[in-house]
DNA sequence: CGGCGTCTACCTACACGTATGTAGGCGCTG
DNA sequence: CAGCGCCTACATACGTGTAGGTAGACGCCG
C-alpha cells in the first residue's frame, strides 16, 4: 500500500518509472502481450525487482491504468458538468478529451486495449474504471434526450459511436501512417464535435422528416 | 495453400472448422493470448493435429484472416464503385459493412484487435489486408473533397473516425452492456451514415459559414 | 562516536508451469 | 497396402514468481 511512512528516497522515483514503463508496454501490448523483462529493460533494473514494487504483472496492470484514468476521469467529468446547452458540453468534452489524448497517446491505446481484451486483468480495468465513465456519457445523451434536443437513438450505441470516432486514430495513425502529417488536436475536435452535432440536430425529434426521406430513397 | 489436389473427404471439413474455431478465439484473445489448445478443444480434436493442417500459429492466424477480409472486402469496393453521389456511396458502404458485421460481429473483432495489436503477425495482416481497405476509403474521400462535395479535412482522420464508430459499438457492446436491447443494424447504419453526411454537408466548401460561427461562440 | 542491528532496494539463481512445435505410431479407407 | 488424418509422447523454450543474498543508509545505544 501506498500509506509508507517513509519512503526511501529513490524507491519513490523508481515506482513511478516502473509504471511508467508499464504504461508505454501495457499500450502496445496488452496484458498477455506485455513481457515484465520489458519493463525491467526501459526502467533499467532487473526484472525481479519489479515484484519488489508489485506483488505481480497484474496489480502493476492495475497501477498503470489507475494513472491513466485518474488523469482522463476528472478532465471527463468536469466537461459533462451540468451547463444548460448539451451542444456545449458536447464542444468540451471532445475538446477535452482530445486535448489530453493528443499529449499522451498511450492513454487512448489503453482505454482501446482494455475494451477489446477480453483477458479477466483488462475486464476488471473496464468495470472499476471505464464503465464509470461511459455510464457518465450514456447519462449525458439521455438528459440531452429527455430534454428533446438530441435524437431518440439508443444513448449507448451513440457513446460508443464517439469514443470509437474519439479513440482510432490515435491508436491506428502511426501504424497506418506513419508520414501522416500531424493533424492538430484542435482541428481534430472541431471535426468530431460537428459530426455528432449535426447527426443529433438532423435525427432531432422535432426534425425527423429529413432523415426519413432519406432512407425511402 | 488451398490448392490441395484431392483432400480427403473429412479433411477439408476439419480444416474449414479450425479457421471457425481460430476466428473467435483470435478475435477474443489476439495472437498471444489465444491458445492452440483452446483452438484444438473447440474444434474437438487433439492440439498438435492442428499442425497437420497449419505449419504454425501464424499460419493459422494469417488464414483465419484471410477468409474475414475475404468476405469483407468485395462488400466494401462494391459499396464504394463509382456511382456519382458520394453521399450514396457512403450511405452504401454504411449499410453493407454493418450488415456483414451485424451477422459476424468476430469480424469487427478481428479488425479491431489487429488495429491496436502491435505483435509482428498483427502488423503483416493490417499490412496485407486492413490498409488497402484504408486506402479505398482515403481515396474515396479524397474523391469527394475534389468534387467539392466533402469538408476539406483529413481524409485519413475522417476514415478511422467512421471506422473507429463503426467498429466500437461491436467490440465493447457484450462487454459493457451484456443485457442491452439489441439494436438493429438498419437503425445503426441509418445514424452512422446520417452522422457523417451531415457532418460533411455542414463542414463542405460551399457552406462553411455555420461551422465558424460555432466555433466563435 | 563507533560498532550493531535493521530496513530498503536491488541483485543472482532457480523452481515451476505452460505453450509451441516435432517424432513417430496407428487405424481406416480407397 | 499406401497414405491420409489424427493420435500419444516428448523436446524445447519462455515467462512468471520465489528464495535467498548483499550493499548501503539510518537510527540507536553504550
Amino acid at each position: 500500500m501506498p500509506s509508507r511512512t517513509r519512503p526511501g528516497p529513490a524507491a519513490d522515483d523508481t515506482r513511478e518509472r516502473i509504471i511508467d514503463a508499464a504504461q508505454a508496454i501495457f499500450a502496445r501490448d496488452g496484458f498477455v502481450g506485455a513481457k515484465m523483462q520489458e519493463i525491467a529493460d526501459r526502467v533499467g533494473i532487473q526484472r525481479p525487482s519489479l515484484f519488489y514494487h508489485f506483488r505481480n504483472k497484474e496489480a502493476l496492470f492495475v497501477a498503470a491504468h489507475e494513472q491513466v484514468f485518474a488523469k482522463i476521469e476528472p478532465v471527463f467529468r468536469e466537461s459533462l458538468a451540468p451547463n444548460g446547452d448539451p451542444f456545449v458540453q458536447l464542444d468540451r468534452v471532445s475538446r477535452a478529451v482530445l486535448a489530453v489524448v493528443a499529449e499522451e497517446p498511450d492513454f487512448a491505446r489503453m482505454v482501446a486495449r482494455t475494451s477489446v481484451d477480453r483477458h479477466p486483468a483488462a475486464v476488471k480495468i473496464v468495470r472499476t474504471y471505464l464503465q464509470p465513465l461511459i455510464d457518465l456519457s450514456v447519462d449525458f445523451v439521455c438528459e440531452g434526450q429527455r430534454r428533446g434536443v438530441f435524437a431518440d437513438i439508443d444513448p449507448f450505441f451513440f457513446t460508443l459511436n464517439s469514443w470509437g470516432a474519439a479513440l482510432m486514430y490515435f491508436i491506428a495513425r502511426d501504424l497506418l501512417a506513419p508520414v501522416a502529417k500531424p493533424t492538430h488536436p484542435r482541428d481534430l475536435a472541431r471535426f468530431t464535435t460537428t459530426l455528432l452535432q449535426m447527426g443529433h440536430r438532423a435525427l432531432a425529434p422535432n426534425d425527423r422528416r429529413a432523415v426519413v426521406s432519406q432512407r425511402a430513397s
